[in-house]
DNA sequence: AGCTGATTATCAGTGTAGCTGACAATCAGG
DNA sequence: CCTGATTGTCAGCTACACTGATAATCAGCT
């Protein structure tokens, strides 16, 4: 190992500073995007992870986002102060939350995956669209590859 | 705007989940490879900021990792602790200290860019080979390109 | 029914990364 | 020599996400 087809030794070239840099681009992006809507990237990230799922447990919610449950907790709790999302005990499982989003909630998702879609092409539009699909689906992949 | 070609309302396929999880798989994999030499993923990189253009003032070094001169002062104090970078003023600007690696710090950074190299062939073993190089491309094209 | 162990949401505390603001020392220009 | 800018340092703060503990509830077993 270690042979060959290395990134080479300039520090812009490393995965680690490019997948940071990259991140905190998007991040500044997403947060000027979402502002109108009163959220941020990571709010509009829960309100995803229940859009089409619902109703679903905080836990779930949480294992969606790839976060802890105990994370969750405060992150609705303000989703929950701004009327996007509601809480109330599953009937049948009384252990559990049921998370829904409200009507408000609906209406900001729709519109600030606009938004957000419009802070990702900002971030993409150095590259074609070509390679701005290739570099979605490569990151999917290895996101979604098992673990080991 | 927001008409077309955007990534679909699916939580996994958002650059900012697939940004920060591609993100947090990488760190797992340069932290448990960098171990054996006592350094993380932060700390690789100041050495690779300094190494190859020796010597640096802190505020330098900084600016090329693209973090702030205050974060610098902590992460220098440790690897000075380490033995791999050395501190000492320079002689035509007093208000500078001269930051190099000693000889230990470019054995250690020589053998961490190895390991670090495995890591992120590990990151990258579910893509083709051209997948993985364009994908690093795309990342520096996205954050090397100015910033609007 | 009662008991035991697991699951869920919650909270307090901890840790980490990075910043801002203030400070002293030093430099550069007039 | 004086004013303003730069550098390194430190204290304090913010943001994020975790661990560990707790109470409520469920599910399986006896």
């Amino acid at each position: 190992m270690s042979t060959s087809d290395g990134p080479g030794p300039e520090l812009s070239s490393r995965l680690g500073y490019l997948l940071k840099h990259a991140r905190l681009r998007l991040d500044e992006l997403y947060t000027n995007a979402l502002r109108p809507y009163g959220i941020d990237g990571r709010e509009l990230g829960v309100l995803l992870a229940l859009a089409g799922h619902e109703p679903a447990s905080q836990q779930q919610a949480a294992q969606r986002l790839g976060i802890d449950r105990t994370t969750m907790v405060a992150l609705l709790d303000t989703l929950q102060g701004k009327g996007l999302v509601s809480r109330h005990p599953d009937a049948n499982d009384r252990r559990r939350n049921v998370v829904e989003l409200t009507d408000a909630g609906r209406k900001t998702l729709s519109q600030a995956i606009e938004a957000s879609d419009d802070a990702e092409r900002a971030l993409l539009a150095p590259l074609t669209p070509q390679a701005a699909r290739h570099l979605r689906t490569a990151l999917q992949t290895i996101v979604t590859h098992p673990d080991s």
